[in-house]
Formats: structure tokens, sequence, C-alpha cells
RNA sequence: GCGAGCGUGGCGAAACCGGUAGACGCAGCGGACUUAAAAUCCGUUCGCCGAAAGGCGGUGCGGGUUCAAGUCCCGCCGCUCGCACCA
């Protein structure tokens, strides 16, 4: 009498019975007394609306993990929250004239309930919001902390600017030059920023990743290129010429434009400022020695030109006087900043008219240019060229015309013939034409060089960082306020601590006529008294930058009710660092980056006792996409019908005066062409007869790429519906199988059917299987060790010794092939004798432990339904039976030359003298021995023979 | 251009240290049950030759190391991702 497995009653009967025992609560460390500590953490979601079951992978992935550090006894942390704060909120706000808050609080509700079905084992009594008051005043109170430890300073900076919107954009949000919401050109302004002080910690966020093994080796390679160590010198060149209409070399005139140290420190709050950078040649007047950034100033004897940035101080004020110049400057602003621009961009450059003397012979004059290849944003902005030993600069001699000689001899040539013409030697090699530095390898001349520049006060050894300090300032309304009051007689002051929170206020309008920041327009919030001279004041309106709300929240998790601080100090060194997070590669960098920065921070400000070495994050698994067809059809009336057409098998046809294109001629289709397309859900469509159509109107619809599911092109599958007609155990199984789980896995209907039958099976086993099943440590009867039952308890106890290593080794996908094949084992053994019975219980009953991290909902009922006591959930992780999950003996392959010939049967740890006569004798294997002279026979015990025979 | 990763059946994949290539799933084919269908169950499925036993070939291409290579080394080709005139 079997019954059909009814999820829609089974899942949320479990859930509440979890719920209601509390199971999934985080234990105090007082309460957790003699067991080990597992913090799992997936990246918080942004509460955009709703989850779809592409968004399940991840959660399910760390609810796997958490699932099983449970059962192996850990005191687990497994919490869940929102990034609450974003442009998304405000923009739905200004579309439908909702408000951001209202909005946001909404959308999290209606994922809360989402989540929830999926079962996943979260400690829901830590939830937090980042939009929360009470999460956000913590952060204003780090913020003052920060500014006071001299980790934040305000700095003017160039930015995006959206001139429709009004506001800053990040790099992220400018597609093609354009705002990606307006479409306007984004113009670039200098704004007065408040900045977090990353570079502080350049060396160590560096040095530490080191360490950081347990992290994909991808991740911390994008970081270190992204914090990009360079090591190198400074050199300074004294100007031997100038235009008469340069200033003298006294006086304030500003450094170059976006350097390395940040400006001045107007900010009053103890220390504020970064230590500056100090050398004695600052600040670079137009007069003063032109300072330029070199890693190889072994090639100093092959300079022949210095090279500036268009928008180099020294470029800027020339370019004032100097029409020539002035238009060389436009040009290369001129220039788009794309990749495809600047791989195309030819090289380009104006002589400024300056002459300076090489540091090494105050007789050797050289040329200084402008060229658009310098970038103001690296190094000095100011460069020598060597045209020899680099491309770009002898690309730019040989257009302009420059002199040039080879000072790297490769190894191996010969100094007399040794030329180049087009190609520089850019490796190392012995130097050569270059005086004192004559003979010495490009690693020792570099260290000569710098020596003779410092004794000649010409010059020093310095490092520099890709890495900039990291702009906060958003001017939009829905982030978390900056606690900083702008004074016209003390400057910017710090909110005192005691007048936190800065909350935001709820009146605010959102007009689509009147962009910009609503902070900065209301009428009284801005409006405030100087803490320092009572006098009036304005508060800062810019709100920090959401992933400064996503630098921190891992650690509020340890501690989220407290309304003091932001986190217990005990309790944070108990639970930090975070044991797994999981998450996708898109924030290798930047959240990653940020919140190691911010771990150091907090440590330094005292707030954080460990961990010591100030990482987040201990093991870092980084996630694939659920990935689905999209589906499209025409629109209705965009296109003309002759240009666009899908035939009946789905393939689009486009068509030019009736004509078919064929692929290689769509390239820069009109934009209207995109516009013609009208994605359509995959329960919109039907496949009839072979042909995908859309329901409603029954016409064929072409199907798209593979792409990762989102809401814009529709190739979404809703969770709610889903987990009501197949249950939420059917996608959790189905998105972690046929995929490494770091690989993207497409969601397909058939897939599905797969992962629902297979929980049919389990089912339809269980039940008919009954209330039977041996407990832990019973013994077997004699009749379950033998034959075709013990073959079942090896495969049973093999399969927890393989499961529990592929979830340590995050392969899921490969502890779902095992489940299958218990399953086919299970339903394989026939017979009701005594030992068929213990055996099957038995598999079953370690089955269902096996997926209870993968299927939590069925696997409790199936503990249920073999009369096993309390929660599989909380039982211990079973532990195979070491003389079961042995084998005791082996089958080895007999190979000749390499090829298998035969098989056979022999003891574990046979001795090589019995295995090498066994194999020589066998009965297949002797007719390729004919005829030929037995060289050698390698036994490798108890894995494989190879006869080597000619 | 630089850097990293990947390339295995019709498809998703497995093979952890070099040791039986293709576990497991999907799709396909054959069958059972059924009036029929769905559902379920059983068998089968890398290619070629063969009635079978068995043989030959096979992990993007070309070489190499080794008794033995999907796995290691060298050189190509292709795809994906990251960075990009970084001095």
């Amino acid at each position: 009498m079997s019954s059909r497995y009814n999820h829609r009653e089974v899942e949320p009967k479990w859930r509440e019975r979890w719920a209601a025992a509390k199971i999934d609560r985080a234990l105090s460390p007082d309460e957790a007394k003699g067991k080990k500590k597992a913090y799992v953490l997936e990246m918080f979601p942004y509460p955009s609306g709703r989850i779809h079951v592409g968004h399940s992978r991840n959660y399910t992935m760390g609810d796997v993990i958490a699932r099983f550090r449970r059962s192996n006894g850990y005191n687990v942390l497994h919490p869940m929250g929102w990034d609450a704060f974003g442009l998304p909120a405000e923009n739905a706000a200004m579309e439908r004239g909702i408000h951001p808050k209202g909005w946001t609080y909404d959308n999290i509700a209606a994922m809360r309930e989402q989540l929830k079905l999926l079962g996943l084992a979260i400690d829901w009594s830590r939830e937090i919001a980042t939009c929360d008051v009470a999460y956000y005043k913590h952060q204003q109170a780090m913020f003052l902390a920060f500014w006071k430890k001299g980790l934040v300073y305000r700095k003017k900076q160039k930015v995006n600017w959206d001139p429709v919107d009004n506001t800053v954009l990040a790099n992220e949000q400018v597609v093609d030059g354009k705002g990606w919401r307006s479409g306007a050109p984004v113009e670039t302004r200098e704004l007065e920023q408040w900045m977090f002080k990353v570079t502080a910690y350049a060396e160590d966020l560096l040095a530490a990743l080191e360490k950081l093994d347990k992290w994909p080796d991808k991740v911390r390679l994008m970081q270190t290129n992204w914090i990009g160590k360079s090591q190198g010198a400074k050199i300074w060149w004294d100007i031997a010429e100038a235009p008469d209409f340069l200033p003298p070399p006294a006086g304030e005139v500003a450094r170059r434009a976006d350097g390395g140290e940040p400006s001045s420190p107007s900010v009053a709050y103890g220390d504020t400022s970064p230590a500056s950078g100090g050398g004695k040649h600052e600040p670079n007047h137009a007069r003063d020695p032109i300072e330029v950034y070199t890693t190889r100033p072994d090639t100093l004897f092959g300079a022949s030109f210095l090279a500036l940035a268009p928008d180099h101080p020294l470029t800027k004020a020339i370019a004032a006087h100097n029409p020539e110049v002035a238009k060389f400057v436009e040009q290369c602003a001129q220039l788009g900043t794309s990749e495809a621009d600047i791989e195309k961009a030819p090289k380009f450059g104006v002589d400024l008219g300056v002459r300076v003397r090489h540091p090494f012979d105050p007789d050797w004059i050289l040329p200084v240019w402008g060229a658009n290849f310098v970038l103001s944003a690296y190094g000095t902005g100011a460069i020598f060229g060597s045209p020899a030993g680099d491309q770009r600069d002898l690309d730019f001699a040989n257009k302009y015309k420059l002199p040039f000689k080879p000072v790297v001899l490769p190894p191996g040539a010969d100094a007399a013939t040794y030329a180049v013409t087009t190609e520089a030697f850019t490796d190392d090699g012995t130097i050569y034409n270059s005086g004192f530095l004559d003979g010495l390898s490009t690693r020792d001349a570099i260290k000569a060089a710098i020596a003779e520049l410092v004794k000649l006060d010409k010059g020093e050894a310095t490092t520099q960082w890709r890495l900039r300090d990291w702009g906060v300032s958003r001017q939009r309304y829905w982030g978390c306020p900056i606690p900083a009051i702008h004074c016209a007689k003390c400057g910017v002051v710090p909110v005192p601590e005691k007048d936190l929170p800065i909350a935001l206020p709820d009146d605010v309008t959102f007009d689509k006529d009147k962009p910009g920041n609503p902070l900065d327009r209301h009428p009284t919030w801005k409006h405030t008294t100087c803490p320092q001279c009572s006098g009036a004041a304005t508060r800062e309106t810019d709100t920090l930058d959401t992933f400064v709300d996503s630098s921190w929240y891992f650690a509020r998790f340890t501690d989220p009710n407290n309304k003091n601080a932001p986190f217990d100090k005990k309790l944070a060194g108990y639970w930090l660092p975070v044991d797994q997070y999981v998450g996708g590669v898109e924030h290798a960098v930047l959240h990653l980056l940020y919140a190691r920065f911010f771990t150091r921070g907090m440590r330094d400000c005292g707030l954080l006792d460990g961990p010591a070495d100030g990482e987040p994050f201990r093991s870092l698994f980084t996630q694939g996409m659920v990935v689905h067809e999209t589906y499209w059809r025409i629109a209705d009336h965009d296109v003309p019908i002759d240009e666009i057409d899908i035939d009946p098998s789905g393939i689009a046809l486009w068509k030019k005066n009736g004509e078919q294109l064929a692929s290689s001629e769509i390239v820069g289709r009109p934009r209207r062409y995109f516009a013609a397309k009208r994605w359509l859900l995959p329960e919109q469509t039907e496949v009839k007869n072979g042909v995908r159509v859309e329901i409603a109107t029954g016409k064929p619809v072409a199907t798209g790429a593979i792409e990762k599911m989102s809401k814009s092109k529709k190739n979404v599958v809703d969770l709610d519906a889903f987990v009501t007609d197949f249950g939420a155990d059917v996608a959790r199984w189905f998105v972690l199988s046929d995929s490494p789980p770091e690989r993207d896995v497409e969601w397909t209907a058939s897939g599905v059917r797969g992962s629902w039958s297979y929980v049919q099976r389990v089912w339809t086993l269980m039940e008919a299987h009954g209330r039977a099943a041996p407990k832990p440590g019973d013994v077997a009867p004699n009749a379950a060790n033998e034959g075709d039952a013990l073959a079942l308890r090896q495969l049973a106890h093999r399969a927890i010794q393989s499961v529990t290593d592929d979830i340590e080794g995050f392969r899921f996908n490969v502890a779902v092939a095992r489940g299958y094949e218990m399953i086919n084992a299970i339903s394989r053994l026939k017979g009701d004798g005594e030992g068929e019975v213990f055996a099957r219980g038995e598999a079953l009953r370690i089955l269902a432990q096996l997926i209870s991290p993968f299927m939590p909902h069925l696997a409790e009922e199936c503990w249920e339904t073999l009369g096993m006591e309390g929660f599989v959930a909380t039982a211990p992780w079973p532990v195979a039976d070491p003389a079961l999950a042995a084998r005791n003996t082996v089958t080895l392959p007999i190979q000749v030359n390499g090829k298998k010939r035969a098989e056979i049967e022999a003891p574990k740890g046979a001795a090589e003298s019995d295995i090498r006569e066994l194999a020589l004798q066998h009965e297949t294997v002797k007719p390729f021995l004919e005829g030929v002279t037995i060289r050698k026979v390698i036994v490798v015990p108890d894995r494989i023979v190879n006869i080597v025979a000619n």
C-alpha cells in the first residue's frame, strides 16, 4: 500500500516542528561548552523583490555545510540578513511614487517568507537589515571611530557625474560613457568626497592573501592585481629650459591632479590628515624638477625624452598659454575610455617646449612631451621614455623621430651587431652603453642606479600601488547618513557620539522632475547647530556607499541585538572569522577587499579582539549561477514584419528588404531590433509538436541564449510556484546535482523531473520498509553479513565515507550521485529474510542521514517512518563501520604493455609475488605472452599489474 | 596585449596521488504493467568490426616523459573569466 509522498503537507509540518524546537538557534559560548564553533554565511541578498529558483542555489550550498557541521557536533551560526540600502529602492520610488522605505521593507517581508519555504537551517532570531536605524547607528559610530583613527579623510576627487539624474555614478553604472538610467553622457567632475584610507593597509592586505589558503587562487590573484604593488624609483629631473610664461619656482601650485597622497586635511578630528607624502621635492611647482616614477632605473642611459600625462599640472599650465598644447589636451579628453577605444587609439603627443637635465649628466638635455598614453592616475603622471626597453616608448619615439639607443643586451646577443628598430626588448639582460652601469645585470643595475640617484639627490627608491583609497560619498537618500556637520566657522565637524543616530527623515519627496538628493532639498533636516561653536550649521547630506554596510555585517550577526555597541567584543571573538563564506565571484575584489579592510580598521579601533590577523573569512567558496534558456517573440508594433521573423523551429530570421541575412551580417544591429524583442516567461510558452509557441497566441517563440536567471530576461522560475508544485527539496536537490558547485547549472524541466522521481523512489522504498530500521550500533545478524545483503551494507558504509568527503570538499554533485547509487542498490536487493531486512533497513537509515543536508524535509519524514528518535537534522552524522567500508578483496586489472587484458580478484594487501604469479598464469593473459620475452612485471599493490613484454 | 582557468559520449558530468576512462543524471532505444495514456519498474546506450567470445580505436590538435598519461612537460587551436597604454 504505497501512497505518494505529499510534499505539500510534509514540508510545512517539519518546518513548524524545527521552529518549535528552535533547533536552528546558535548557542552562546557558555551553552556550547565542549563544542567547536562553525560560522557559515552566504552573501546576504539585496531585497530586490521576489526570489526565484536561481537565488536558491547559493543558500542551499551554505545550508548543506551548516547542516553537515551541526550533525558533526558543531555549534553552528547560520544567519540571514538584508543588504537593504541602495539605488533600486529610489528608482522604484520615482517610478511608482512610493517611499523607498516601504518598498524595501515590503520586499524583505516577501523574500523572508520565500526563503523560509526552502527549509534553510537559519537562526532567524539574528535577522538584520542594514536600513534599520538599529544597524546603521552603529555604522555611524564606527565611521566616527575610523575618523578619529585617521582612516577617514576628505578629498577632492574626480567622479562620474550624471547631469540628468544629478548624482555621482559608480564606475559600474557607466555603460559606454553614458549613465545607465538616464542615457546621458557622463561628465567628469571634481567633488569633495569622503574617503576611507584603504591604502593604509595596502601592504598587509597584500601579504595576508598568502595565508588565505582556503580562498580560490583566482580570487587571491585578482586581489593581488587590484592592489598592484610595484617597486621602483622616483627620479627628479631638473628643468633646463621652460617657456617664459611659466611661473617661477615658488608659490602654491597644485600637484598633479589625482595623485597618490590626498590633499589638504580640511577635517578637524584629532589626527585626521593622512601621513603626508613627505619628500623635500614637494610640491611640484611648474619650474620645480619633474618627478617621474619608473620600475626600470637601469635603463636611464637609454632615456630620450620625458612624457607627461595630458592632465599633469605642468601640461595644463603650458596648455593655458600654448594653443598647440591646449589642442592636444582637448583631443585626449575627447578620446573614449572604453577598452576598444584604448586599443585602437594611436599614440600621439606634443612637444611642451620644456627641456630637462639627465640626472646622471647635467649637460645631457632631453625634451619633455605631453603624451596621450601616460596615465595621470598612476605613478606620478610622468615617465621617462626609454624606447629600446619599452614598446610604447619605442612606438612614440619612432613616430616623432626621437633618437634612442639600446642599453640592455639580451642574453646571447652580440653587442656589436644588436640593434632595436620596431620591437623593444623588455626582458632582463646585461646593461651596456650605460657608463658606470655597464656589465651589470638588470637586477644589479637597478640597485646601482638607485644608489647613485640617492647620492646625487636626484631620486629615491619607492613603492607604487595601484590600489586607491575608497570614495564612499553618494549623493543619495536611501543610504546611511554620514555623521558630519559643516560649520562656516569650524569647518567639517564630527557629530558627537551622544547625538547618534542621525536617522534618515521619512518625509522626503521623490520627483522625476526634481532629481538629485532629496536630503539636500529637505526643508529642515539638514539644518542644525555646530557642536563646537553652537552656530548655525548644516548636516552632511551625502550618504555612505552601500558597500560600507556590507563590510561589517558578518560581525553584527555575532551579536545582532546589541543596543549599545555594534557587537560584543567577546562574542565577535568567539564567532569570527566566518569559517565558510559562500557567494558569487563578482564580489571577488570590491566587497571582499572592503570587508578585509574593515576588519583591520575595527581591530585597530579596538572594536575587535580577534581575529588578530584581521581576516574576516577563513574559507571562501565562489559558486556558479543557475542559468536558463531565454524565450522571446517579436513585439507587435516596433518593427516591420519583413525585417525580422521567427521560423517554426524557433530560430530568428533577420531580414532586410525581404532578403534573409546570414548571421554574420547581423553585426551592429540597429537598436530597434533589440527593442523588437519581447521576453517571455518560461510558463508563458509551451512546446507543441516539437515547436515552442506562446500559449496565448500560438505563435512561434525564439529560443535565445542560456543565461543567468534574471528578471529582465524573464528566464526565471518562481520559487513559490515551484515549491507548491514540486517541493523545496526537489529544488534544493536539483540545483546541487549535475554540475560542480563552482560551475553554472542549467535549469531544465527534464532535470527537475529526475530530482522529483528520485524523491518518489526514496519515499516508496522507505514506506515499504516501514518502522523496522536498525539503530546505529545494532548488531547485525549473521545473515546480513553474507551475499547480497553484505554487498549492500558495504556499499552503504562506503557511501558514508564518500558523501562525508564530498561535502567537505564541495563536491555536492558527486554526493548527489552517491544518493542515486544507493537508491539503485537498495531497490535491487530482493528478498525478505532476516539478513536482507536488516541490510535494507540500515541502508535506508544511512540514506536518510546522508541526504538530510540536501533534502531536509524528506529526510525527516523518512527518519520518522523508519522509527528513529528525534530529528535527523540533529542526529549525529553516521560513522562508517571500518570493517564494512574497507575492501578486503580488490579487483586488479592486468595489463600487457599498458593494455588491459584481464581482471583478477585478490585479497587486499596480497603479496606482490603471489599477484605476479596469478597474473602470469591467467588464462586470457597467456596468449598475449606467447612468443615474446617478459621484460618486467610491475605490480602496484592493490591497484594494477602491468606486464612489459616484447 | 597581459594574467588565470577550462576543453572527456547526443547533453550535464565523474575519474581526489599518473594506475580498469565515461560513476551518476538527462535524452535515446528495447521491454514489462495497462483497453490506452500518465506514472512506475526492468534492460540497454563511446565509436568501428564481429552471431558471439573478443578485437581495434578513443579524453581539442601535434610532440615528449613513463612500465603506464584525461591527469605531468613543450608547442599549437578553441572557449570562458579577470585586468588593460600601470612606466
